[in-house]
Formats: C-alpha cells, sequence, structure tokens
DNA sequence: TGAGGCATTCAAAGCGCTTTGAAGACGGCT
DNA sequence: AGCCGTCTTCAAAGCGCTTTGAATGCCTCA
C-alpha cells in the first residue's frame, strides 16, 4: 500500500491525502476523516525512504559503537545507554541507526555515515582525551552530541557529562576519611577521557591530604571481571598491599571482591571498596542496603537527556553548543569500612 | 555533493557516473578511473535514501528490543549479539537498525516497521513459546530469523538457536554423577522459550533418575544479580536446603555465590554451582580455569550466524526457513564437586 | 449578474539515485 | 560508399513522498 494506491482508493489527489494525513489545515474535516478511516484499515504507513528523501531529513539518529578489537568487547553500559536514548527518540519518531566500528577505521566510517544522509545526528561514545571525531563531524556539519567530554579539544560542542571528577574526589576523600592511606585505584582505559578525568580527581584528593602516588596501586584495564580480580590479586600479595580499593565499575568491583575474598579476608573489615555504579538494570547494587559503597549515577538517564539534546539541536542547530552535567550521588553501602589498625 | 553535481564536474551524465561506481562493464576503464577518482577527491558517497528508494531496498536490518517495563532492563546479552550481527552486516553493506518496545505495543510497532519499509529483514530477539510475531511478519512477507525458537509455532519460520535442552540436561546430570539430589533451578522468565526448554531439560534430567521435582527449589526471574542472590538466599535457609545450584546466566550465578559466601559456606565444597555462560567480553568466566563449571556459548557467534543467515534470506526468500543450532560446550570450572556427605 | 473571496482540491515538479531504451562514434567488412 | 556490430555515452522515466502554484467550485456582496 502506497500513497499512489490509497490516493487511487479514494478518488483523491496525492496530494490532498498527503497533507489529510500530515495535518494540514486546507482539508476539510469530512475527507480527512475519510482519509485516516482508510489509511487505518488499509494499514498504511508512509515509505520512510520515500519520505527522508523528500523532506531531507532522515529521522534517525547514528550511534557509532567503538568495539575494542583485542577484546572484541561491547562497553555493558551501553546497552542501558541506548535504551534510554531510543525512549527519547521514540517519543519523538525517531529511528536509531547503529553502527559498530574497530578502532581503525573510525574516521572513514564517520565520513560515509555522514555522506550517505541517513542519519539526522550522531551520538558520540566513548570519547578520548584528544578525540578527532568532534573536529570532524563539525567540519562535516552533522549535530552531534558527545556522551562525555574531550579534555583536550577546545572547539566548542555539545556533550553530557557524569561529574567523573567530583564523584572520584568525593569516593577517595571518603576512603581516607575512613583512615586509608593505600588507596589502589582500578581504573579504565586512561585515553579514555572519563577514566583520565577519575584518575585525576584520585590523585588531587591524595595530594591535598600529602599523600604521593603509589604507582603499584594503581591499573588502567578495560572493565571486566577478570581484570578486577587479577590486579587486585596482584595488589593483596605487594608487600605493603591495599587496605581499599576505588574501582571504576560494578563489574570491576566484583572481581575485586572475588580477590579479596579469595585471599582469605573480608570486604568492608579487611578492605574496603568503593565503585562507581552505573545504575545497570540487570546489575543492580543490592536491594535496600547496597553491597557496595558507591558513586552512582544513572546511565539510562544520560541516555535519555542525551537523545533529548541531540534533537533539540537537530530541530534548531543555532541552539547552539548544549552542556550538562550530570552528579553522581554518594552511596553507602557493606563495602567500606575503617582502616584496619595494624597495617 | 552528489550525484548530479559530480556528474557536471566531470562532464558526464548521471548514468555513466553511476554504472563507473557501480562496477557495470559497459562504462570504459578510463572513465571509470577518472569517475573513481573524482568521487574519492570529493567525498561522494550515494544518498543512502534515494538508492534505497530506487532500489526498493532499504540496506538495513532492523532489531527490535523488548524492554522489561518492571524492570527497565535490556537484556545484557543483546551488546555482543548484535556487536556479532554488526560485523556480518557492515560485511555486506548494510545498517543495522534499533527500535525498543515495551511488551504492550509490540503487534502495531513490527506493522509499521514493514510499512515503512526501512529495514529489509528483521532479528526476532526473545521469543516466547507461542510467539505471535512469528505468525505477523510471515503474514507480512517480511524475511526473518529467530534467535531462539517458539516452541508451540507449527508454521515454518527460519531460527538459530542454541541447544538448550540438551546443554541443561547435561549441566543436570553432571550435578547428579557428582551425588547431588537436591538441585535448585534458577531460570530466566519461564514464557520466554529458552527458559522453558531449560526447565524441561532440568525436569527430564531428574525424573530419568527418579528423582521429582522440588517447587522450592525452581524459581523463574529475571536474571539479575540481585535475584540470584535473593533467591539462593531463601533456598539455603530451608530446612532441606539445595546442594547444587543450575543457573541460567553469569549474572546469576554472581548473586548465587554471594548468597553461598554470606551464608557461610564455600562454593564448590559446600554448594555446587554450574551456569550457562553466553561467554560475553565483559564478564568472561575466568581466565585459565574457568571460576564457574558452565555450559558455554558464545552469544557473539550466535549474532554473527544470525546476521548471515538474515542476509542470505533476503538475498533469495527461496531459500527458505533456515535452522541453525549450537551446541554449547560444557566447561568444568571450580564451582561444582561432590555433593558433601553429612546432608 | 458578475466580481471577489474563501475553502478545497489538483497536477506537476523535485528530492537523489538506478535503469531502460536509444543514440552516437568508430572500425571492419563487403 | 554503405552497412553492421561493438563500445561508450546519454536523456528520461521511475521509486514514493511533499510541496508549490494553479485551478475549481461555491458563496457573498455589490
Amino acid at each position: 500500500m502506497n500513497l499512489k494506491k490509497l490516493s487511487e482508493h479514494l478518488n483523491l489527489s496525492q496530494t490532498t491525502v498527503s497533507r489529510a494525513l500530515n495535518g494540514y489545515p486546507e482539508v476539510s474535516e469530512k475527507t480527512r476523516e475519510r482519509v485516516q478511516k482508510a489509511a487505518r484499515e488499509l494499514n498504511y504507513s508512509p515509505n520512510a525512504r520515500a519520505k527522508g528523501l523528500a523532506l531531507g531529513r532522515a529521522h534517525a539518529i547514528g550511534h557509532v559503537i567503538p568495539v575494542s578489537t583485542q577484546h572484541e568487547m561491547v562497553n555493558p553500559v551501553f546497552g542501558d545507554f541506548i535504551a534510554g536514548a531510543g525512549a527519547a527518540y521514540s517519543a519523538a519518531g525517531y529511528e536509531m541507526m547503529l553502527s559498530l566500528v574497530d578502532d581503525q577505521s573510525q574516521e572513514q566510517l564517520y565520513r560515509d555515515i555522514c555522506a550517505r544522509r541517513n542519519v539526522d545526528g550522531i551520538i558520540v561514545h566513548g570519547p578520548t582525551m584528544d578525540d578527532p571525531r568532534i573536529a570532524l563531524l563539525t567540519e562535516l556539519n552533522m549535530p552531534f552530541v558527545v556522551h562525555g567530554r574531550a579534555s583536550n579539544i577546545d572547539i566548542p560542542y555539545s556533550w553530557l557529562d557524569t561529574n567523573n571528577s567530583r564523584a572520584f574526589r568525593r569516593a577517595t576523600e571518603f576512603l581516607l576519611d575512613l583512615g586509608h592511606k593505600r588507596i589502589a585505584l582500578m581504573n579504565g582505559l586512561e585515553f579514555m577521557d572519563y577514566a583520565f578525568r577519575r584518575r585525576e580527581a584520585y590523585r588531587g584528593a591524595l595530594e591535598t591530604r600529602d599523600l604521593s602516588l603509589d604507582p603499584e596501586l594503581m591499573c588502567s584495564k578495560e572493565m571486566t571481571e577478570s581484570n578486577g580480580f587479577l590486579s587486585a590479586t596482584d595488589m593483596l600479595r605487594l608487600d605493603n598491599p591495599p587496605t581499599a580499593f576505588l574501582t571504576s565499575s560494578m563489574i570491576t568491583a566484583i572481581g575485586v571482591r572475588r580477590a579479596i575474598e579469595s585471599a582469605g579476608l573480608v570486604m568492608g573489615r579487611d578492605v574496603s571498596i568503593i565503585t562507581h555504579d552505573d545504575d545497570l538494570g540487570y546489575l543492580k547494587n543490592g536491594h535496600d542496603v547496597p553491597i557496595f559503597t558507591a558513586t552512582r549515577s544513572s546511565v539510562r538517564e544520560a541516555g535519555i537527556r542525551a537523545g533529548e539534546l541531540l534533537l533539540d539541536l537537530i530541530r534548531d542547530p543555532s541552539a547552539g553548543p548544549m552542556h550538562e552535567i550530570i552528579e553522581a550521588e554518594l552511596i553507602i553501602g557493606t563495602s567500606t569500612g575503617p582502616a584496619p589498625k595494624d597495617h
């Protein structure tokens, strides 16, 4: 069923039918109702490609997902993020288009996407510190919103970010206030901007208390359960092991907990953990009492807001670079306690 | 940059330019090279909507992701599945289109997607036992491949599935062989087809050994860490508690492990766990020695194969219903051991 | 009665591509 | 010279929609 057939069936011109369905005023109410009824009965829904061609808009948003080539891994927060963004899109009648890309072929893929014109805007995931995509998309004149920020980029662009600095500073201070002096940082990959900010916040908090950084207590790896376990196991074997861990994700924290327990120690008594918690649907941090003390901010909320910002930007590009920062809550769970005396 | 401008710039007709770029033989090699060079330099890439309109094909595959309304949760295997499928698509020059839908408005969404014609095929995720989408898409004449199967549907359709029955039967027998008699099943939601098959396999294995099912040892919930923890905690408090757990996902298993440990028991000695392992990138089951004894099958592989099947089906719909079954490996980890004597 | 105004409706152009059917250029053959 | 076949190129139609600019019918008012 297409517009032509529908209009023939109704003995009307395509113009009239199109206008009736799109709510234009210059069509009488009788005909509008007749048209709408027929459209419903015949299950007519305009061909999206043709509509897009005529309108010059795709009614779709692109998400480019970087897939780590080493580990073939998709960031697990991604599911929740797009669940949020998707809700914003469908409310506005937009589709979501996904492309996966390995770290190599980034630039060409973005160029192609823009040239092919089947998205009206792009969400940039996982920005690095001097992410080249920001200049590229600006040059290509494609509306975009970055989930995160790029510390070394100074051209204006729209972003939405969690306040990683404040969250990790608070988390570190929380441990320091409990008397911990040997605090390990299990960070994500530090060319990622959020991981860089987190490390700087950790460093800042320690230095303010005149504690120096110990490279043996810092690691920067992909945030998997295994990495959490392995790195924590190594650190716990040090002569002067950490009494607390600051981890970048719940998954890493689960690995660290496993390391603590298999070292015969008790979490929250012998060794503390504080983690960042993205509030993922399938990985809630406990129920009434949280398991892990955590800085929590919902990545699903971030998805919703990022989607909304981008849609606003598409409607009115002059609305200029938009910025939004999300504060994380500090949630007290059972994984933290005062630093043990005998260390 | 579009075809018209490009052809004017080259002093050629649009026809010739189009043919040159699409590899048709009736254009001379000189001109072809000239055209290709210009296209590269001017960064020309055909407008996808226009191409789709002209060709009657969208070059895109739709994925409809059911979002559980109660828990606003996206199945965590989803990220890995689409990473696989996406690889298959981009190899073939296809895009991936995502729609999220809550359980309610399923049918209308599918009808719309088909009517709007901006996908050439659909992957059906998470089929239930008598999933209505199969009849619907068949009627609408839209190529599709189901990830999983629908036990109560008897019309022919294409699917790709893990052999859940065999995997869970083997897993149950493995525990039985170790002497366990009180085996708990922590299943997913049992209106989902895979969960139903898993339960039936578990039941079959027990009945073969003349053991009766104990409803107190069976639960059917969303596969989250919390649910694993809560249900396992309850079961371990029974007068006659289970000595082994069979869980549906790594995440659930992690929750069960937490329950075991916080009950003061030791996993693999006091209580065994065997789980299904989707081999997710960020949640590897240990490194050299697996943590959990598990039935493993890579959901990423499933994504790749499902994508390939669907592309084949789109190329040649008469290639008829395609079926593919993936066997799971049984991986022996440290989470299982002989049933304790004193129980 | 005819001009003017308003409410409806329509034919046709255009969005950017592919593809059909036709035509131009060229060389070889009789 | 004239004809034919081959190689190369082209103009135009069509994909399904929106939108411009024009036309139609009807009513009102002078």
